[in-house]
DNA sequence: TGTACATCAGTGAACGCGCGTTCACTGATGTAC
DNA sequence: TGTACATCAGTGAACGCGCGTTCACTGATGTAC
């Protein structure tokens, strides 16, 4: 018999899922250490005071929202880490899985450009971590690809950085693409995808 | 004989650097979004009405950082773009650039860094436009060198993005290695290092 | 199953405080003659 | 050079407002027997 959440706690659970959403939402406009704990409720429809029952602070909501962020990437990630197929194949499939991320989850990649140099230091440190993880998920795939044969742990992660990064760049220039013109969207796909060309053309003559 | 400024526009001159100035160090621990007029005309020691004399608010103020902190990295990157010597020199030569840089105006990078993808359109819009063109001249000193022959201005317009991005990455670790022990400034900067190799083997085999 | 008590998510009033903006002002600087 | 008037950077009082936080509370849900 599978466990069951009380009412109680699955309505807590909804409330504190609700000031999740709206804060995410609120925070397209503008950044974490300027939203407001009254502002967040409001949008909820619950007292000010309630915000307590599930936060310590906008920061604590913050680094909550980092969690749920990254979890959303944290599959993409892996798709793209265990994708077949040659190189431009990989490359293709990996810009497409960026485009469609952003498009899936616009707040989401729109709060980790924002927050990841942010105001507010335990979010930027909870993003910093997670990233690390990342890019040591990334290390590890790269290290079973035949390409990587006689490269040191080091230059590994040094890659799988400048993969990481790459990434976020490239969301970051498809988010500013959603109401804009499909052409927009295809020369940002276009120029993702040579930077990308390029990147592994180095890793390819890396240790010529 | 030499324009000199009137007494009163000097005194004006004085009083708006200072606003930007302290709205510069106010900025270190929190985003443009949430720092107030009166905060910055408190560090100043002036009365709050007399931010309006100089700005219409914090956002245009922003812009005006924006316009100072990119105006101090552009002598950098004219440095860069014409520095000599082999790809190995060059790229040390870069590399010490941005530290440097980083050590001579961290309130500026950290702005930088943090406003790109903040909160406040307009402030965003200007580091945009200001890092476009910082780009396209990147752009023009990749044509002047040899090894560039034969590649079209996309291409060419692409690989400058990637150095761009790469050094704001790059300047963006420096800062926090600021208060850190030399070791992990000496370890960023050989990431650094390889990473630009990286890119740089990329281009030279572009178009094998 | 029913009863009596405990828990606790969400409430609503109240607080002191700093915010952005307005306005009429002052007095040093600038200008015309 | 001296005088009379104009300009305008910075002032200080006042405003209405929303902020974060405290506190004692309510009433639905949970639990023990």
């Amino acid at each position: 018999m599978s466990h069951t959440l009380g009412i109680r706690q699955a309505q807590k659970q909804k409330t504190r899922q609700a000031l999740l959403d709206a804060a995410l939402g609120l925070l397209e406009e503008q950044s974490l250490s300027s939203l407001g704990l009254r502002e967040v409720t409001r949008a909820v429809g619950v007292a000010p005071t309630a915000f307590y029952r599930h936060f310590r602070s906008t920061a604590d909501l913050g680094v909550a929202l980092v969690e749920e962020a990254l979890g959303s990437l944290h599959p993409m990630i892996r798709t793209m880490v265990s994708t077949t197929g040659d190189s431009e194949e990989r490359i293709a499939r990996a810009v497409e899985l960026i485009a469609g991320h952003v498009r899936a989850h616009p707040a989401h990649v729109r709060f980790l450009a924002r927050e990841r140099h942010g105001g507010v230091q335990p979010v930027r440190e909870a993003i910093r971590s997670q990233l690390a993880r990342f890019t040591e998920e990334v290390r590890a795939g790269l290290a079973q690809d035949p390409v990587s044969a006689g490269w040191d742990d080091g230059d590994l992660l040094m890659l799988a950085g400048l993969y990481v990064d790459q990434m976020l760049m490239t969301a970051s220039l498809f988010l500013e693409t959603l109401d804009a013109p499909e052409e927009e969207r295809a020369r940002v796909t276009r120029v993702a995808a040579r930077q990308m060309r390029l990147i592994s053309i180095g890793r390819r003559h890396w240790l010529d």
